[in-house]
RNA sequence: GCUGCCAUCGUCUAGCGGCCUAGGACAUCGCCCUCUCAAGGCGGAGAUCACGGGUUCAAAUCCCGUUGGCAGCGCCA
């Protein structure tokens, strides 16, 4: 059995979006379940629009998914090696195919501008064709030639294709699909700056870099009769085919701007956890028997294969992910928790945030509010009262429980008690804690909650926060003690 | 316009001729738990399986057509 091959090979026009990374997750998983290679090639043959940035852009979000690439830029294999479409260029290799398919008459020299391109095709459309190059180039006589490249005419190449039978593809998530080839024309395979175009490149690397299987998103179906044709030409076996139904946004339109965020850098700024948006991606397109929702990583790759991707495209759900993110961050210690935190700080240039804040604490405060963190930047207004020495008081939460006409007089009854009476406390700890307020509000016939809502914004300054009594132990007898006595002073 | 792909709750999906009075998940609603907010547990509502014709004893499932959505039709990838 041969090895597998297959490959991602993003164009680096921009940063890495939502389609992109599931086409490289696919690949990746179909990479390890088959226990094959993944190929990470950098397709930069779109001279206007490639950049250097955004290919180090590319590979960082990348690295960030931890879609490891065996091959690919800074893990060079010679016999492969390069993975840069235009250092491939530059080696002369799109060349010599492209004069070799010119030499046996499989391609040929084209003069028409552009402009005359454009026109025939309007012209075709106009008559209810489809629109294409009427191929006036394809029986240029030598001497016609000779006179154009006389008149310094530069050309582009162009493919011949076949003018009658179909060209069909067995799709591995598809099945059948046949392409009638009098529908295709003579596209170009090198452009006038002699470097090749997509479907031309994309054939040739696949062949040479031996990929067994392309995943890739359906809106690549159209161009594989285009890149079957040339294998053909050269005499070479086709890799299999696998095209996947594309993601949409809420509308159904394509994945755009106006639908949230399309950068997974993006998603990484806003706290997500690489597996939360892998897991997400996963389950768009995909499914096992039994529907299930949450994977770790390797019970994906074990059970990931191309039989049960769905054909129809999916709406990206960003409630789910964030469902799913929170069910990630749950799964973890609270160590784990700290670190991906810590992380996420350096990442977004935020480290001053927890400035002075002792690295102890902090971890025993996501302790307590484990199960509410969504999103990692969630974490600081989660806790942030327990750091500041000036608490801010909410509003609405000390008019509410503090001050309205009807709490006003127990909550300082319960305040100033509480002030005197916690200070000869010996154990404070929680569940002594919990006794010592219902014993009080027993003593003062008042309902717990009136004993607890009032120390609670008085210490947090809101009425959402931690289990109360967890809250106080950790913030420490002292702390406790000075803050009720500092509401009491503020509000009483 | 031409060609292709697709069509099950709002969304992601299960379903490959009888197990479907269509299952799960997110979201939503209610209840329980409870010191608040979450989390968790339980339950509800939500899908004439796009529509119309066949085939069959039997169709969400097979076939044909229609409609709708999407994609491609570049010297972009």
């Amino acid at each position: 059995m041969k090895e597998v091959r297959v490959r991602f090979a993003p164009s680096p026009t921009g940063d890495l979006h939502i389609g992109g990374v599931r086409a490289a997750l696919f690949n990746w998983l179909f990479a390890k379940n088959k226990g094959g290679k993944f190929i990470l090639r950098i397709e930069d043959t779109d001279e206007a629009r490639s950049t250097e940035a955004s290919a180090q852009v590319i590979l960082d979000a990348m690295k960030w998914l931890q879609l490891n690439w065996d091959e690919g830029p800074g893990n060079e294999f010679p016999k492969y090696a390069p993975y840069y479409q235009m250092k491939r260029k530059e080696l002369g290799i799109y060349q010599k195919y492209s004069d070799e398919l010119v030499e046996r008459n499989l391609a040929y020299p084209c003069y028409c501008t552009p402009e005359e391109v454009d026109e025939m095709r309007k012209k075709a459309q106009a008559n209810k064709l489809p629109p294409k190059y009427d191929g006036r180039c394809r029986r240029l006589a030598p001497e016609q030639r000779l006179q154009k490249e006389k008149e310094g005419k530069k050309p582009v190449i162009r493919f011949k294709t076949l003018e009658s039978g179909a060209t069909v593809l067995n799709d591995l998530i598809r099945g059948r699909i046949e392409f009638d080839n009098s529908l295709l024309d003579d596209f170009v395979i090198i452009k006038v700056s002699g470097t090749p175009t997509y479907n031309f490149a994309c054939a040739i690397d696949d062949y040479l870099m031996e990929m067994t299987h392309v995943l890739r998103g359906d809106d690549h179906i159209s161009n594989t009769p285009r890149q079957m044709q040339i294998y053909n030409a050269l005499g070479w076996k086709s890799p299999e085919f696998a095209h996947m139904a594309m993601i949409l946004g809420s509308d159904g339109a394509r994945l755009s701007k106006r639908h949230g965020h399309t950068s997974v850098l993006e998603y990484r700024k806003e706290g997500y956890l690489q597996e939360a948006l892998i897991n997400y991606l996963a389950l768009l397109g995909w499914s096992t028997q039994d529907s299930q929702q949450i994977f770790p990583i390797e019970e994906l790759i074990w059970k990931f294969s191309t039989d049960r991707c769905r054909s129809s495209p999916s709406i990206f759900d960003p409630e789910k992910l964030l469902w799913l993110n929170g069910e990630k961050i749950r799964s973890k210690t609270v160590e784990q928790i700290y670190e991906l935190f810590i992380d996420w700080l350096k990442y977004t240039d935020n480290e001053k945030i927890i400035d002075g804040w002792d690295r102890e604490f902090l971890k025993k405060a996501i302790v307590l509010e484990h199960d509410k963190i969504k999103l990692l930047k969630d974490i600081p207004s989660l806790v942030d009262f327990f750091f500041v020495k000036d608490i801010v008081y909410n509003d609405d939460a000390v008019k509410k429980v503090l001050l309205s006409e009807k709490s006003k007089d127990t909550s300082k009854l319960v305040l100033t008690e509480s002030a005197e009476r916690l200070k000869n406390r010996q154990d404070f700890s929680a569940d002594a804690l919990e006794k010592y307020a219902r014993d009080l509000a027993v003593e003062k016939e008042i309902k717990t909650g009136q004993v607890f809502h009032p120390i609670r914004v008085a210490i947090s300054g809101r009425t959402q926060g931690p289990s109360l009594f967890h809250m106080m132990e950790l913030m420490g007898k002292d702390e406790v003690i000075r803050r009720i006595s500092a509401a009491l002073a503020k509000f009483f």
